[in-house]
DNA sequence: CAAATACATTCAAGGATGCTTATATATCTA
DNA sequence: TAGATATATAAGCATCCTTGAATGTATTTG
């Protein structure tokens, strides 16, 4: 598996409601599990699935503290994606110019306008 | 649904190797069904169906010219999210300084080092 | 050492996704 | 207008994801 398709599974499993968020945490710092259990309003499992899920994938890491699994982030892909999730988008991107399909270079009979 | 959650809907449909691909392509350009078929190596129908649940989210659009459907991206983030997917991130994130863990804002015990 | 705390793991159920095959629709060409 | 072309839609099946419930493990406290 190339490095672009383990982005992509790295995306997909970053693309989860729960896990945005959980990352969006990390973000701002170190957060360990029930930080997490509090934050999210989901039951304490699902909190160590989600995270166990990320940490497979190298998206976060942890230290242990105690009984405390104290998690913070490793990929620096994450920050971005969350960046531009978060951003206000005001404008949709500009329409093509027009019709500058590439099928065979050409398109047989006359084109719409 | 807020706008955070929609992006996050989007997202979830954009992290998905195929259609990862069409919208690489589609940043460089319009492109129609038949030219994806035919970079894709998939069959028709099953690149018609991405294309279909990439307009239901209103990532892309199309126009259309005589009996080709012209693709075309709307949304702005797409170009942000393939960017940072593409960008070789040499470095992992800095290890966070120690154990600054918010449960509560202290542990029971001492810290281990 | 027993109880409590913090967290992980496993399992099963239900829903969501993805792909293939078959078929439908719209447009263009002869 | 019949056939070809470009694409969409629908049905069916297999697979994956997500979650809750139950249980297990390590660490700390009393």
């Amino acid at each position: 598996m190339d490095q672009l398709s383990k982005k992509i599974e790295m995306l997909k499993v970053i693309a989860h409601p729960v896990r945005i968020k959980i990352l969006d945490e990390l973000t701002k710092g170190v957060k360990c599990v029930s930080d997490f259990e509090d934050f999210l309003g989901i039951n304490q499992p699902n909190v160590s699935q989600h995270l166990s899920v990320l940490r497979v994938h190298n998206i976060i890491d942890y230290y242990v503290d105690g009984r405390l699994r104290c998690y913070f982030l490793v990929d620096p892909m994450v920050p971005e994606i969350v960046g531009a999730l978060k951003k206000e988008h005001l404008e949709p991107l500009p329409a093509p110019a027009c019709c500058p399909v590439t099928k065979k270079g050409k398109y047989p009979g006359e084109r719409r306008h």
